[in-house]
DNA sequence: TGGCACCTCCACCTTTCGGCTGATGGCGGG
DNA sequence: CCCGCCATCAGCCGAAAGGTGGAGGTGCCA
């Protein structure tokens, strides 16, 4: 018997949750939570086999990667993703803070089964645009623009100038200019607006 | 009894809206859909007192605004919107297309409830952010670009340059600048990586 | 009929951005 | 130990974008 403890702050999510997973034989949902901080408490001094769990929670709530890494850190159960988006970030971070599996919420039932049960015996389970994604980011390392690119992207993404980049990250505009030079070089575009179109499309910052 | 039915393409929304309003007196889910095609089909020769729609349906699919125009044209039962996310535009199309309702799928399921049992009633159903937002547009219209300037803004946010632009709308570049220019005054930014920063921010579009 | 809001277009000027070339120091693998 | 990758910086030039101030046309509504 699979025990299994659920957090998402979504209640029709949870519910449904419940539901599909009440009627499978060898899983038994022991807990629902809505919230990272509640199923941590909960864990203290509980036991399950696995953990359902959303990476999204509401604002200023601990959100589910770094709740993954506390359970891991702690030799906690398995946790297994479970969420609506699929960024190239969120999934690395996910994995990285331990997570065994992620899965989109759009997931069919079938699958949601096969993956718990997978989940629960210790293999990987993740969902089908996980596995591609992942694949691309190894095959076509040269479409990944370096952490620090991304950062200088990411703030262009939120409006700033260059200049205001460079002040940010206390360096100078002409390496604002070269990283975002890099990224427009690897991301096949001229310009900072179809970088940041391509970046968002890619999943490479949310 | 309110009779309803359910068109989402998530297997476990659906599993959680049936279970959760299946335990509510007086309404009984009497279909359950994963496209609108198929509710739509299914209307065609069954009867129900509301119907409860996703926006997004997968790629290609009809999605839920075009449905609930549909519905409405035909005289067909009350149209509540059950969605993820909420921009301004999203929110606007669904209820000029006739939807009497729009919630959020983090709603609490009391509030769910009420909603159901008002939109069935015929009463407008709206989840609190998407009456701030409508409020917002009344009491604000300053800040609410035009049409044409958000199809300029759009895009632009979609990495096209002012030239590329103009080709794509028939205008001339001169043009392309003035509703890019007004769109920064009426955001109150400076540049077009800000425009489009603020207006995804606002959730002008998606 | 006279605003009013919107869409369209123009010219001139300044600022910013992108492309190019080149350079330095750090850090890790062969 | 050297090579390659990364992060940092510089200067120059042309192109793109933004700021200002206008103007004509349309459709709507009081």
């Amino acid at each position: 018997m699979i025990r299994i403890a659920i957090a998402d702050d979504h209640p029709i999510v949870r519910s449904g949750l419940v539901s599909l997973l009440g009627s499978v034989d060898d899983v038994a949902v022991v807990a629902e939570h809505g919230s990272a901080e509640a199923l941590l408490a909960w864990l203290a001094d509980n036991e399950c086999d696995l953990v359902l769990l959303d990476l999204q929670f509401g604002e200023g709530r601990l959100n589910g990667a770094e709740a993954t890494r506390r359970i891991s850190a702690s030799g906690g159960p398995a946790v297994l993703i479970l969420t609506t988006y699929a960024t190239d970030a969120d999934i690395l971070d996910a994995l990285d803070a331990g997570a065994c599996g992620y899965l989109l919420k759009d997931t069919p039932s079938a699958e949601l089964e096969r993956a718990v049960q997978a989940a629960a015996a210790g293999e990987p389970a993740l969902s089908p645009i996980v596995q591609q994604r992942l694949l691309r980011r190894i095959l076509d390392p040269a479409t990944a623009p370096t952490q620090r690119e991304l950062d200088v992207l990411r703030l262009a993404a939120a409006g700033r100038s260059n200049s205001q980049i460079a002040d940010e990250l206390y360096i100078t505009i002409a390496t604002v200019k070269t990283h975002l030079a890099h990224t427009y070089a690897k991301l096949g575009v001229t310009s900072r607006t179809a970088a940041i179109a391509a970046a968002r499309q890619r999943g490479l910052f949310v």
